[in-house]
DNA sequence: TGTCCACTGGAAGGGAGGGCTT
DNA sequence: AAGCCCTCCCTTCCAGTGGACA
């Protein structure tokens, strides 16, 4: 065998080469060795991924379909707002109809632009995203930060306004930018074609949360609500026609159980009809039985896969929060090792502020700690809830509703926490992370 | 019924950081 | 370089709160 070993600029390369007398067992044998599960492409089970049909989603798609084919004929269509739960399949009927005006629009007059507000969900950020789409020199594009909104707004509007065209924008979770932001962004967006001779301009917005249009401006209201669809949840039978429709797909014939996609659908269904979390239990079900050399994904494969998604999604929450978001959980955690289940915002503060002198990083306020308690509530790392003790006081009453096992065996992996390793409570016990 | 406790959570504003314009 | 604008993170201030207790 040959090593070539080179430094270079951005580290060190190694490079193998084999020749014939070494090519026997490797590592990577056992997992290349073995009967496949997937086919080709292992995306079909993403939810990402758009398919040529989307089962029990024909009537929205062909609603909405009505309303937006005037765009093909050159006049504005009406704002839509779609309402439904997680996982309806909102967002894959919008873009699968983005997909299908592609196609139709053989003048290619029409720009469907999709963004979700849970990333982009800042005034300007909105109006830069959009003004971007139409600024093709790259020099004299929108900044993400440093114009005022007036003068980004002005700049979008003589952009998408210098020819012929109708523009729909998809604003995907537009509640999370309304209770961020505001609906000033909306307000101009709906009025942006009073400003435009040329373009035309329409909105579709998609959120979860039906009461988010209490919060709007009621010209806002109005002008954004001008047709509104709601997405009902999929049931049990629903959700298994759209697996079936996947797993053909994305399966080697025979190799999932027929007890695995009723499973899978019986779980999303149990989850308010959520076709993602469907699709995911297949998904990494079936990466589980992969991975394991298993021949058949079988129901226990599913089971295992729940447990996974369940773990992996709260791991990769503590593990990306912020140094005090996770000093105060700690906090949280370490007192309810001292058998103390349910504690007191004041309680979580005196060990935070323990905490944070060990470390020798700023000490934040208790009313800024008492916003991160609720952040990590609104993550369900915790739980709080306002209680009044009485005399005692009225405060948050705060458990974990993870065990601190887990949440130890995550932040014990954190180079930054190091220093609190040893942390003595003021009691009496020792904590090892 | 009024008092008191330990906060909660809204509002206002400071300051740092990033980026553009003049 | 100075000035301006925006976002983000944070502090300070303070009115409001629910329920035990006198």
């Amino acid at each position: 065998m040959n090593i070539l070993i080179s430094t270079g600029n951005d580290g060190v390369f190694l490079s193998l080469s084999l020749g014939e007398a070494d090519m026997e067992e490797t590592v990577f044998d056992r997992f290349l060795d073995h009967k496949r599960i997937f086919r080709k492409d292992k995306d079909i089970l993403r939810p990402s991924y758009i398919p040529d049909e989307l089962p029990h989603r024909q009537d929205q798609i062909e609603q909405m379909a009505s309303i937006l084919a005037t765009a093909l004929k050159g006049d504005r269509p009406s704002n839509i707002l779609i309402f439904g739960k997680t996982g309806t399949g909102k967002t894959a009927s919008v873009k699968y109809l983005g997909k299908e005006m592609k196609r139709a629009d053989k003048a290619l007059k029409v720009s469907f632009i999709y963004m979700n507000c849970e990333v982009v969900d800042t005034q300007s950020g909105v109006l830069q995203n959009i003004g971007n789409h139409f600024i093709d020199d790259f020099s004299e594009r929108i900044p993400f930060t440093g114009w005022a909104t007036e003068r980004v707004y002005n700049t979008l509007t003589q952009h998408i306004d210098n020819e012929k065209r109708v523009i729909i924008i998809v604003m995907d979770e537009i509640d999370k930018l309304v209770y961020k932001s505001g609906d000033d962004v909306l307000y101009h967006l709906a009025k942006v074609n009073d400003d435009l001779v040329n373009a035309k301009l329409s909105i579709i917005g998609i959120s979860n949360d039906l009461k988010f249009t209490e919060f709007l401006d009621p010209r806002v209201q109005s002008r954004l609500g001008e047709e509104k669809m709601v997405f009902p949840p999929y049931n049990a039978e629903q959700l298994k026609d759209i697996l079936n429709q996947r797993s053909i797909l994305a399966f080697i014939d025979g190799v999932i159980d027929p007890g695995v996609i009723p499973l899978c659908a019986a779980l999303a269904a149990q989850d308010h009809g959520d076709a993602r979390r469907a699709l995911d239990l297949l998904r990494v079900a079936a990466e589980l039985a992969e991975r394991s050399s298993d021949e058949e994904v079988t129901q226990a494969h599913v089971y295992k896969a729940k447990n996974k998604i369940e773990l992996d999604c709260v791991i990769e929450v503590i593990k990306t929060l912020p140094t005090q978001s996770k000093l105060v959980l700690m906090s949280i955690i370490i007192n309810e090792e001292r058998d103390n289940n349910r504690m007191t915002t004041g309680e979580v503060y005196t060990v935070y502020k323990d905490l944070t002198r060990m470390m020798g990083v700023s000490t934040l306020t208790q009313r800024r700690v008492t916003d991160l308690i609720s952040e990590l509530d609104m993550l369900g790392l915790i739980h709080a809830r306002v209680k009044s003790f009485g005399r005692g006081g009225r405060t948050k009453e705060i458990e974990a509703s993870i065990p601190p096992t887990e949440v130890r065996r995550v932040l014990a992996d954190d180079e930054v926490l190091d220093a609190i390793r040893n942390y003595r409570p003021p009691s009496q016990m020792t904590l090892n992370i």
